[in-house]
DNA sequence: TAGCTAATTAACAATCATTGTTATAATATA
DNA sequence: TATATTATAACAATGATTGTTAATTAGCTA
């Protein structure tokens, strides 16, 4: 994702409106790693600036991802989740016991995509996405059983 | 996936019935490589035997993923899909047009499982799935508009 | 082979994440 | 400041999946 005011010029650029929903929004994205869900940014925004509707998040979230603003990674825990980094290359480590997505920077190239283009037939590709799973540092810590609380 | 005797074998050791509609859906699942959501596994146990609700299926189908029996991918699309392809590690192709997915072998080991584990902290690695996406043959064969018969 | 009992099924409602609809409100610009 | 246009909120709706419960069936045993 670009800085705050950039995402403003995109938006006026664009003939969209500036509003404290949209600029709260901005703000719980910016350089957050946290891979929040939207209802998590929801209640981020509405600690800031009292109201918005989970409808405004979703909607603002879409529209970044089509301004390519953001990235929604969906890693099969029933929820998306909305990453502001865009610029790095990078791929995601999920916790198998609470959930949580983690960034890891991996490189891809070279030799990998030279033996994943030979295996893949017809198959053109657009992109690669590695999603490596296990037990977080916390979770570790606490042995593994279940549990859901952050 | 076992074969469909061996599943029989493993659901009597474990007390459960061999009903019909559990016979279909083995039936349907073996060597099933077309990676079939619950919806299109529930279609074809219909025209085996008459009659299935759509809850038996997902029923049946989480039960044969405890027992290890297959894989339930969720690659993003919306709907869980179901593979009895758990003996050989492989991994998925997915169309961004038509969003059927197919398997690709990849040799996920040494050099890159090192690379992995060295950027990942103190994350403790259970799994790695690669996800790559694209056009299938058949989308690229006609363009890439949005389509999504099959 | 009939009867018994636990396991299974089907019908239906419920859930959760996400999207559609529409009346009202707010922004940007003249 | 008025006006055109876009955005918001409230609400209903959707689609995939799961919960509940009464009725049915598989498989054991007499």
């Amino acid at each position: 994702m670009n800085s705050i005011s950039n995402l403003v010029d995109i938006y006026r650029l664009t003939n969209r409106k500036i509003t404290p929903q949209r600029l709260a929004i901005f703000n719980v994205l910016d350089s957050n790693t946290d891979h929040p869900t939207a209802e998590e940014i929801y209640e981020q925004v509405k600690s800031q600036i009292g109201n918005v509707s989970l409808k405004t998040v979703y909607q603002t979230l879409n529209e970044l991802e089509s301004l390519n603003q953001i990235q929604i990674i969906d890693v099969g825990t029933g929820t998306s989740r909305y990453d502001p980094n865009v610029n790095q290359s990078h791929h995601h480590l999920v916790c198998q016991n609470c959930s949580k997505v983690k960034d890891i920077e991996l490189d891809i190239s070279g030799e990998m995509l030279k033996a994943f283009g030979q295996n893949s037939g017809e198959f053109k590709i657009d992109r690669v996405e590695v999603v490596i799973r296990g037990l977080c540092e916390v979770c570790l810590g606490k042995g593994s059983s279940k549990q859901s609380e952050l």
